[in-house]
DNA sequence: GATGAATGAGTCTTCATTCAT
DNA sequence: AATGAATGAAGACTCATTCAT
């Protein structure tokens, strides 16, 4: 999980890191935990980060990578549109409730900081959420999709869902039941809740 | 707006508070800003709040409190269920967008520290809340709104889609279209977007 | 000495200053050193100077105002120029023997950083030192001293005789005689080396 | 220039050092940053150097030696004692105008620092010092300079008027006239500057 | 001759908070 | 109702230096 070709100490410090961030926020983990929890000295640290956030990003990143190559692995195969995006609903929710650590940075911690905008770790995120746009337009063409929508808040909907539907269990540490939560979200958006 | 019968003092910190979330994060504004930017002494706050985040807290509460005051006279008069969510999307993006300083707080600040959980403020929202689903219910008995979903997964979509639809224009501070934006998510939630 | 309107906290840290730059140089002296001399907490430090350079520049400013103080009731009377240039180095060489704390400051510490130029204890030594270029001035349209010299260049080297006398007697801590050390700096330069 | 016996790394580290003092002072300087600058790692910094004064004693003393080459080589041949006394203030300022690293480590770095004092680089200087001492002696012996005066203390005022007339232009990085300043500097220093 | 991983001690600075007046 | 002096505890970050390979 943590690439191998890293020296011993850099490996401790994103283990110890990720490991705080299971029963802390971010900003509560002080370096010193950081560097206590890994076994290394603070200093260490710092050499191969330039600080705290950058820590955070790059360990975002890391796992933000390993999502969005489960997530193209997943939509692989002819898939209709609609099914693409139910696929990704579903990595997304599982990967929420799988690593919780990593949801609530991404749900919680990031947002607060400007800096996370222009990270490697957000560049990321917004190529995901392009390619959630592409699938949407895609379903249009195939007449999957209504034409009469805006593919745009269409996305926004469907992330909203997401999020929505996570954030509250994620914060107070309680089950998910994926599938279910899956279905219900494709169910709602899909087809909506009006009677006819 | 700030209640009247405050000792000037007290008013002078709230509305310095306000102020100095317009442009920067309640963790980054420390007591010495609001004292300064209130022109009172820092001690002073401490007799009116108990804290930093009780401070926080009592704004955000006036906030909501004027907010669900403003959402319940938009439901009066006999609307439909659907007509009433729509009315609760157009009030939450209006808000939003006109009260920045507060979407922020409310999007951004307050998931990150438990003890909003258990404030007035959060109270407040629980209330709200749980008056969205009572709604979904009712449609539900009208035969409005589809009796095969899960009420709870509707309004959970329909909150995601509205804070995930604002919350990067809060970010950046980019323009909100509520109208537009309120039709699109009602048309999506409502309708689906599924040609089907 | 230290300003009487000044709160306790302010006063016993100037003091404790003071008191360290005795024997270490400003570097070695941390900020820790200095509140537990002066019996506050670090954190008063910094109610009172925005960093640890700011107080250094404020306790020397304070000095050099005294200085000045000194050195203008000293021109008082009907002094030749060559007289008053001769009591500017008289109460020089006297100032940086009594005050050798403030002498090293000025000679050692200062000349390192840059923020030095632009604080207020070094707009009063410029205002010194253009003060010695007049007098070198009025000395010229007096016929006292020669017009065929650079007024600057002999200030120049009057300040440059002040202060090599000096210096490694405030590095080693060894003995000066003020008299002694003016009249062979004044003897010099005010009538040359050369036999004739 | 730099010791052509001297291995690749060292070559390099000394004339990162050179290098990175063009702009910066020695103490914000950081090992780190030699490092960098020099392309070679941090741990060959101290292959070759005890420490981090000791790299900036060791440039200082090749500096000095060259200077004090050259100074030797100007007082050769049979010049008279005053004008032996101006070769060198020539020599200092030239030296100063053009090697501006060293004279900023001469005139500012050094004298911070105790362990100067017992440096290689401090006791060629002090040999230099003393030759000027002999030079002012012969000339008195030679009735060229007057026997009235103390020798150590024209010694002082000829140091001290070289150094102050560069010191500022070497911190501003402004232009020196070489000849001006030692014309101006002797014709004071020699004859006076009082009329009469 | 050179690398690179790691140390460890230190330092400035920040800030919410208290309390006597 | 308000001031202002003072606290205290914590926290991020820096950097010279070492040493096995």
């Amino acid at each position: 999980m943590i690439d191998e070709k890293y020296p011993p100490g850099k490996r401790k410090i994103i283990k110890a890191l990720r490991s705080l961030l299971k029963d802390r926020d971010f900003n509560s983990v002080t370096i010193s935990d950081i560097a206590k929890t890994a076994g290394v000295t603070e200093g260490l640290i710092y050499k191969y980060f330039t600080n705290k956030r950058d820590l955070l990003y790059k360990v975002l990143k890391e796992h933000i990578n390993q999502f969005l190559f489960k997530v193209e692995k997943d939509l692989e195969g002819s898939l209709s549109s609609l099914d693409k995006l139910k696929a990704i609903v579903h990595s997304s929710v599982y990967s929420y409730d799988k690593h919780r650590v990593f949801a609530k940075m991404l749900m919680i911690e990031v947002r607060n900081s400007p800096d996370y905008f222009s990270s490697e770790a957000c560049d990321l995120i917004r190529k995901h959420v392009k390619n959630i746009l592409e699938i949407i337009k895609e379903g249009i063409k195939n007449r999957e999709i209504k034409d009469t929508l805006n593919p745009i808040a269409m996305r926004e909907v469907l992330l909203g869902a997401i999020e929505q539907s996570c954030v509250s269990k994620i914060i107070f540490n309680r089950k998910i039941d994926v599938d279910e939560i899956t279905d219900d979200i494709c169910n709602i958006i899909f087809n909506g809740l009006s009677q006819n």
